[in-house]
RNA sequence: GGGGCCGUGGUCUAGCGGUAUGACGCCGCCCUCACACGGCGGAGGUCGUGGGUUCGAAUCCCACCGGCCCCA
């Protein structure tokens, strides 16, 4: 006697990613995600990394980034906290300034500056877009209303608020000192954005004389510099050139007098064992000049090209000039050897061209002296993963120099400053406002030291680092609101890769330190890296970036999401391919699939349960502490493999094998209908909870759909509330399911025709589930 | 030169003191009333190498090798 067919609530037999933007626009609608900052709730704040646009595609590893961000938003929010996940974007500095220069070949200073920073602003527009598309349709949850940028009025005038207040309390101060010079940039940049390449480089061995008599030989991949040779160095356990101490050389073509030093900076292995020392080769020149009190002398013009000093030089760009040093040094027999080597050569991390350390007059930020302080400060930081705290202590032991904050370029905060024109002293305005002293006469009249009143407005602009390292301030209304930041600061997360741990994370850490005296997050969250198939960084001169832009729209966020979460552990770097984010939406529809089966079922508000009901309920409760650990910490890895391990290997194979008949009402059975009902229906709730952090599109639609009118994320994630105990059958049940599967198969027979096997002593509870489940006749 | 992470069947991965988990791929059978983007079954690994600790190691310790990333 058959019941009456039951009908599935939903209809379709996958899931369609297309009703993700039915969903998303009703989301908008809803304003379902709104943050109300004077909610009696806990707040949490997350200082959502301002992603830079500087270049298309985007990268798809950032989007995985940015969905795994979201799930820490949704997370949060399904534990009961007010979250405010702000959306900003960051559009300061020297990116968009070379993009716009490599993509619409204009030099920045071919251009009035104004025309130039119209041109910057109107291509980050468009860049803009682009990521805030992505971000929207991978369903991010937050607050794109009111998104922010770093070069908006208020934001720069944030900025410009807090180098006025540091300037006044002498932490930042201007000196002319040796300083990373990328001459195609044409501005100073820090020891944070150099970078190192391998080239091959011509090793010159020269020969020098000695006053007096005899000669030695120096090797050096710099021979230009010859005519800022201070000293000649030699490793003093060498044994070749025991005896030169006291000795002095003669720099060729220069003449020069130079004493020879015995130091361990020389590697004895390196060249001929003596190396020159000039202003300046390199970072150990630097040091080497300061420690031995040389006096320097400047070769390299800001243009590139050789000054006055360089004799004959003059003029030359730096290669030219070396090939003219060695020209010179052959025509009078002084060289030896030419040595083709690989060598490690600092370039700039925006334009990959060798940098030069040449001396200028910047401004700094003082960090030096506080390195133990912020040691002590990222102490009180949790990290996620722990493991990763160690990449902040690193940099923070080795930082060398005080931090050169200012910038010779157009497209980013000017530095609010203006000179008096007849006493020189820098004049500043009252914070609080956006000042652009390069375009602006000044907000004051008289120079505060000698009361001039004719000024010099500053051209420089600020390091982009020094903007998007108050982004916790910004986004907690420092200064603003201070009520709303009395209880926002330190805001509660800072999710970021971990391949900006030296800039950003640790010049966030040293602002916010500064200015407001405390750490600025209490858990800083550090992600691996998005690489390719063959876990190769991603780069466009390898050709190996993917857009995720087509990726989404193909497969659905929800797919792509899921990918991420099951993908990447915490703190781990991953791989991207489209084959296994094509597999990751098999597990979407098989949950879309159980989602059907169940949702043909009426929803008991009770039942009485089977011990089959006890036992998939034990393995939830299981199921749920276990992914709640990974949610603790953020770790989206956890839940998103225990959910689908329990949802494909538990529920759907063997908990609804095991009750189908009678929950169909099938056959003989169907007096425990009610209790397999109630069980389906409680699983499939607790699923969909446990994933919508994960997958909040389909979650979201089922949820609806059988549910609630309301959206599943305004749920809190669930609590293991079932006991236990009846785990303790899994394998045994797992094993004889398999078993008999096995039997039939060997026999050749199809899983509905009737089969005589033994179920064992300990199963002996299931016995009535199980005889159906397999048709098992006969009895033992 | 220094640091971090990683080395588990063809590929990727779980496990982190009791001789191995799952995925993808592969082979075979099955369109079984939620799902063929499915189900069942199968082949395939001495867990990088060497040593040590232990009754017992992929799992702890040491050394080495290899890969990736970061830094100097």
């Amino acid at each position: 006697m058959d019941a009456p067919a039951f009908e599935p609530k939903l209809k379709e037999t996958r899931w369609d990613p297309s009703l993700e933007l039915e969903i998303l626009k009703k989301w908008e609608e809803e304003d379902l995600y709104r943050f109300d900052g004077k909610s009696r709730k806990r707040l949490f704040l997350i200082d959502t990394p301002p992603p830079y646009p500087s270049g298309r595609p985007w990268h798809i590893g950032a989007a995985a980034h940015y969905t795994q961000i979201d799930m820490i938003a949704r997370t949060a929010r399904m534990m009961g906290h007010e979250v405010y996940f702000p959306i900003g974007i960051d559009r300061n500095g020297i990116p968009v300034e070379r993009y716009v220069e490599r993509e619409k070949k204009i030099r920045l200073t071919a251009l009035p500056r104004s025309d130039f920073i119209r041109i910057c602003s109107e291509t980050l527009d468009e860049l803009e877009s682009e990521m805030l598309w992505v971000m929207r349709r991978a369903g991010l949850s937050g607050d794109f209303k009111n998104h922010y940028r770093t070069d908006s009025p208020e934001y720069r005038a944030l900025t410009q608020t807090t180098f006025i207040d540091l300037f006044k309390r002498e932490l930042i101060y201007r000196s002319s000192r040796p300083n990373n010079f990328c001459y195609d940039c044409g501005t100073t940049v820090a020891d944070a954005e150099i970078d190192y390449a391998e080239l091959p480089t011509d090793l010159v061995y020269m020969v020098f004389d000695l006053v007096g008599e005899g000669s030695i030989v120096v090797a050096s991949t710099r021979p230009e510099l010859l005519g800022a040779c201070k000293a000649i160095i030699y490793n003093p356990a060498d044994d070749r050139y025991q005896g030169l101490e006291k000795r002095r050389a003669l720099v060729p073509v220069y003449g020069r007098e130079v004493p020879i030093i015995a130091h361990p900076a020389a590697r004895p292995d390196f060249g001929s064992g003596i190396v020159m020392i000039c202003s300046y080769g390199d970072k150990s020149d630097v040091q080497l000049f300061r420690e031995l009190g040389l006096e320097e002398v400047i070769l390299i013009g800001t243009d590139g090209r050789m000054l006055e000093a360089a004799g004959p030089l003059r003029g030359l760009t730096v290669e030219e000039a070396r090939q003219r040093i060695i020209d010179m040094l052959k025509d009078e027999g002084r060289v030896v050897k030419i040595e083709r080597i690989i060598h490690q050569i600092p370039i700039c991390e925006r334009s990959n061209t060798p940098i030069e350390i040449i001396p200028m007059d910047e401004y700094y930020l003082t960090q030096l002296s506080l390195k133990e302080e912020l040691l002590e400060a990222s102490s009180k930081m949790t990290f996620y993963p722990e493991f990763h705290r160690q990449l902040l202590i690193d940099w923070i032991n080795s930082l060398k120099i005080d931090w050169p904050i200012s910038r010779r370029r157009y497209y980013a905060t000017e530095i609010p400053i203006w000179y008096c024109k007849s006493c020189g002293q820098p004049n500043l305005p009252q914070p609080g406002k956006y000042y652009r002293p390069w375009m602006e006469s000044p907000p004051f009249e008289k120079c505060y030291n000698c009361g001039g009143t004719e000024f010099q407005g500053e051209e420089r602009t600020l390091d982009t680092w020094v903007d998007s390292s108050i982004s916790p301030l910004f986004i907690s209304g420092y200064l603003r609101d201070e009520k709303f930041f009395r209880r926002a600061y330190p805001v509660s997360v800072r999710p970021q890769g971990k391949d900006i741990v030296r800039t950003w994370l640790y010049y966030t850490l040293l602002r916010c330190y500064q200015l407001a005296g405390k750490p600025p997050f209490r858990a800083v969250w550090i992600s691996g890296m998005g690489l390719d198939e063959k876990g190769e960084k991603m780069s466009k001169s390898r050709g190996n970036v993917i857009d995720p832009r087509p990726i989404l729209e193909k497969y659905g966020a929800d797919v792509f999401r899921f990918w991420c979460a099951q993908e990447a552990s915490l703190g781990y770097d991953f791989r991207i391919s489209e084959q296994r984010i094509a597999s990751a939406g098999k597990f979407i529809t098989k949950l879309w699939n159980i989602a059907r089966y169940v949702s043909q079922f009426p929803q008991p508000s009770r039942a009485r349960l089977t011990p089959a009901d006890r036992w998939v309920l034990s393995e939830l409760s299981i199921l749920i502490e276990e992914s709640m650990r990974g949610y603790r910490e953020f770790n989206f890895f956890v839940p998103a493999t225990r959910v689908r391990n329990f949802v494909w290997n538990i529920f759907a194979n063997h908990y609804i094998e095991m009750t189908k008949i009678r929950a169909l009402r099938r056959g003989s059975q169907k007096g425990n209908a009610e209790a397999a009902w109630y069980t389906l229906h409680l699983i499939l709730k607790n699923c969909l909870k446990l994933l919508a952090p994960i997958t909040p599109f389909i979650t979201d639609y089922i949820w609806r759909t059988l549910y609630s009118e309301k959206s599943i994320h305004l749920e809190r994630l669930p609590i293991p509330r079932w006991d236990k105990s009846f785990s303790k059958y899994t394998e045994a049940l797992v094993e004889f399911n398999s078993s008999v599967w096995k039997q039939k198969k060997e026999k050749n027979l199809s899983l509905r025709e009737p089969i005589e096997v033994t179920i064992p002593e300990q199963l002996s509870l299931f016995k009535e589930d199980l005889m159906v489940m397999h048709n098992i006749v006969g009895t033992s």
